[in-house]
DNA sequence: TTGCATCCGGTACCTGGGTACAGGCTTACC
DNA sequence: GGTAAGCCTGTACCCAGGTACCGGATGCAA
């Protein structure tokens, strides 16, 4: 009796994930319940191994698990209807968000790069310089007076 | 009554942080524990706030509380010997650990805008297809390079 | 002195994405 | 049919960086 589907050791091991994963996302409802054997054990239909591919694959474009399990649910429901846009404008929104990141962390990296080529070496003693790159004030926070100034 | 320092609250105000923040990064080692007041209330001197805006510009720059904690400590400690360099050498590891991030996010952002100009629009069925530009199966491990964008 | 705002310590909870037991049942192989 | 591997449920824990709530004590002004 071996046709019957994957037992879940073999999925997780055949996907890579840990098995206590397939349980998790089952709960979080990326996985649907499967078959169970007549003693309770899961068994899975061998198409799943490309459900947790594009889980996967999903979560590396930067979705969150509630993201991918909406992306699923509008992929299983639009297919009675005319094709929908939902995952273009998803990955369009999603793009945005990696943009944002991305702007973000370039000034972080030219911050860092600043602070390493102006020699900065005690981030107290910079932040009461007035010649130190590093952005101190730009946190939407009154400035204060400040008496010290030695490093930099 | 006012050169005993700055209550809790004050501070919090003052940084732009929650007041619960504060006992946390006492208990975190980032604050120092302040001074009472006979009935046992904090009073943080004045330049507190500066050392806050140090916080959090530092986590701005992606260190987290413990690297900042250290980074800290290091500044404290250095003051009786010669000038150290380990604000430098942990900037530089952090700005590749930023650039690494970068690369990973730029990968991402192609894969997307390939998905989006490729016209995806069901996961699961671009698994299955072969023209799709979705890394379903390679990228075993996130920041790789891919530089394919074909379109389906 | 009363009243209210503030602060105290301790503990619990949150998000996100899982991982690790414990104690017991099932399945597979010989 | 024995034994080992595998799987079950439930619960708890991990990371980081906080936030929220509680009952009680303090600070301060009128």
């Amino acid at each position: 009796m071996s046709e019957s589907g994957l037992r879940s050791g073999q999925l997780a091991d055949a996907a890579g994930v840990n098995l206590q994963t397939l349980r998790y996302y089952e709960r979080r409802g990326l996985l649907a319940a499967p078959r169970r054997s007549p003693g309770g054990h899961r068994l899975y239909p061998s198409d799943t191994v490309t459900l947790l591919r594009v889980i996967k694959t999903a979560q590396r474009l930067g979705f969150t698990l509630n993201e991918v399990a909406d992306l699923l649910d509008a992929g299983r429901h639009r297919h009675h209807g005319r094709p929908d846009t939902s995952l273009q404008a998803r990955a369009r929104d999603k793009l945005a968000e990696v943009e944002q990141k991305l702007a973000g962390l370039t000034v972080i990296r030219d911050t860092l790069r600043a602070a390493i080529s102006a020699g900065c070496d005690d981030l107290v003693a910079c932040a009461s310089s007035s010649c130190c790159p590093l952005p101190f004030v730009e946190l939407a926070v009154l400035p204060e007076r400040n008496d010290r100034a030695d490093t930099c």
